[in-house]
DNA sequence: GTAAACTAAGACTTAAAGAGTCGTATTTAA
DNA sequence: TTAAATACGACTCTTTAAGTCTTAGTTTAC
């Protein structure tokens, strides 16, 4: 209930496997896939969407594949988190994410408040996490 | 994606709001469906998983309810979400949750490393919240 | 001793999200 | 022209969370 989904698992292993490949290096999804023991489809899908957000450069054809589009020092844990889930996919508490106004118990509930706490925590540990560090 | 279930949410209300009481009050589980809006029945089911675990104090019968069973100072926050999703419901990569021998791309995988000690943060502010700092 | 107000517990349904699959189109090098 | 790659949408399957329903048991007040 407090995961991270395969989705994001899969983007962190071949954003990190790029990382560690001479730069320029270009890999294909068929290789990562190999390699890790991934569902080729479904990475092939989270490939697309790194790519689309220009995380990684994709180059079609028959020596296609992909290169790291930044650096691995700049890149950021939470910038392929949220790439892949959507903006605040990691919101502890459901009130939290929606604004004060929509929320029912908003006026009578301040459990969130510690919680927010702990949220902080996490997005800054996740925004300080580079994908150089997983090296 | 990644978010406290609404159970956990659920629990974590019903334990301040006990912890809120004077002590020693029996608090009806119909009073705090009503006092947050959070549906009776599903309530009832977390109620009844934190008396089983000794969270709570049970008394049945007509002017039953449930008084809170431990110093809301000792209460963490971690062991409400333990009682009411499982141990190690919260496990950042599925990896982690199993033994390494089981998984597949361990030997090749280091992903997790890193995420570990996100893991280990989140831990660690779980358990130093305690049910008292949420009042 | 019976009715009312509770808890207890399990079975069931529904809804949503995640994971994975399939088919087809497009691009490009050889 | 063929093979190997990406691109993308539609689809199914599975799991889990959320919520509902039903029945049983307990206690107090009258």
């Amino acid at each position: 209930m407090f995961q991270l989904s395969k989705r994001v698992e899969y983007g962190l292993i071949a954003v990190r496997h790029m990382a560690m490949c001479p730069a320029g290096t270009i890999v294909t999804t068929k290789e990562i896939a190999e390699k890790y023991h991934l569902p080729y489809e479904l990475l092939a899908k989270v490939m697309q969407k790194l790519a689309r957000e220009k995380f990684i450069s994709s180059y079609q054809g028959v020596h296609g594949g992909y290169t790291l589009a930044r650096n691995a020092e700049e890149l950021k844990v939470s910038d392929v988190i949220n790439v892949i889930e959507g903006k605040s996919a990691v919101t502890i508490i459901q009130c939290e994410s929606e604004s004060p106004q929509n929320c029912i118990i908003h006026t009578t509930c301040t459990i969130k408040n510690p919680l927010v706490k702990l949220q902080g925590t996490i997005n800054r540990v996740l925004n300080d996490l580079t994908i150089m560090e997983m090296v």
